[in-house]
DNA sequence: TGTACATCAGTGAACGCGCGTTCACTGATGTAC
DNA sequence: TGTACATCAGTGAACGCGCGTTCACTGATGTAC
């Protein structure tokens, strides 16, 4: 177990904050240590690099959240023989609420910080999570399959990614959402509930059975 | 008419290009200047700071696409007593598909931007944008609720919003999923073939009869 | 047990660099009388 | 038509600032013999 107010956790904690609150390039490192009340030097220190300090931040999440979702997934497939789309979208649900409970507003910050590691131009994050959990990803992807063996395997690779844009998205950006869905209809939407609002509708999606109007004809274009 | 190629329009071509590239914190205005061969202060005396300067390549996209996007909802209404979710979310097709033939990766650029606006923790885009442009958005949710009555205000809203978002997201990050595309399926796509996908994966979420999940219970949580 | 040295965590101050912005200025064109 | 002044577009150089990183150093703890 380590020591949980290291010096090392306490950069990581604030950097967290941080990141999802203004992004990697508009948070400096003064600032960071500053809401870590350590040391400038103490990110090189630990980290070698501020690029190697965002990468330790993404992982500490990520890790939590694949063995958390690694775990519903092996739930699913021992307790059912057959699995619908909606109940492997549902096995988002868990990991992602324990991600919430583990620090206040969780899953906002880590689909922030996911919309951005996707949206990084560089894609120095991309490519290390790519390698790393890569893994998941295809049990991920196997599992659709076999929920929904009609959709073709490149077919299925955009309804995936459609699927985790509007998950990061919607999630990432909440709080705005949040706001607007009470002053418009004083209606008060946790978390939660935002993901089950989510599923059913992504389900839907990825199973429906039209044909890409880009194969037919959309007009003069 | 204005000249084209004034001073103040090869700062904003050139920028335009520089922040798809790579993102908008990370551009300097050295860099920008540099590309469209223009004196460093001129922005300034142009446009008096960099953030004014995001906001008139967000301006001038958004004026563009906007106009296009009333044109087709006016003619989806002239033509048609009755029509379809999946018609009305046809009316964005062209005008993005226009976006993207006005410059090299218009789409992605204008997605990209529109990204930043959704997610900016300031917000001084989003608040702008939602000043000047909510009519456009407003007679779009108007005439998705002709199309699907059925759909209660509140739901139609979190819908409406994951459509965005899923929008944005894929069109923003598109290089990325074509190279994938390429790459694993062999399968080269457009811009045009992506959203000829994206259409019936949303019209299909949004037009779902499903009782949102967290009005059951999820489980123990 | 004592001594010498190595390792580790952390620190304060400085480094050079690239950034957005400002300023005093030029030269061309427009306007008033 | 000539003169005086105003406005406009653009420029070159510099400004101060905040950035990530480095460096020499301290003091505590561990290890070898």
């Amino acid at each position: 177990m380590p020591k949980v107010d290291s010096t090392k956790n306490k950069i990581l904690d604030a950097a967290e904050e941080l990141f999802a609150e203004r992004g990697f390039a508009e948070t400096s490192l003064r600032v960071i240590t500053a809401r870590a009340e350590v040391n400038l030097a103490s990110v090189n220190y630990h980290f070698g690099s501020k690029k190697s300090l965002i990468q330790a931040v993404f992982e500490r999440f990520m890790d939590s959240f694949t063995n958390h979702l690694m775990r519903q997934m092996t739930e699913l497939e021992q307790s059912h023989q057959r699995f619908s789309v909606e109940q492997v979208l549902e096995t988002l649900i868990k990991p992602l609420i324990e991600v919430d409970e583990l620090r206040p507003d969780g899953s906002s910050v880590f689909m922030k910080l996911l919309g951005r590691a996707y949206s990084e131009t560089q894609g120095h994050i991309r490519r290390f999570a790519m390698q790393k959990y890569s893994h998941v990803l295809a049990r991920f992807t196997r599992m659709l399959h076999k929920a929904a063996p009609e959709v073709a395997p490149s077919e299925m690779f955009w309804r995936l990614h459609f699927m985790l844009g509007t998950f990061i998205f919607t999630l990432a950006g909440h709080e705005a959402l949040q706001e607007i869905s009470m002053s418009d209809f004083n209606e008060e939407v946790n978390v939660e509930q935002i993901i089950g609002r989510l599923v059913p509708f992504l389900a839907a999606g990825f199973s429906n059975q039209s044909i890409p109007i880009a194969a037919q004809s959309v007009g003069e274009v």
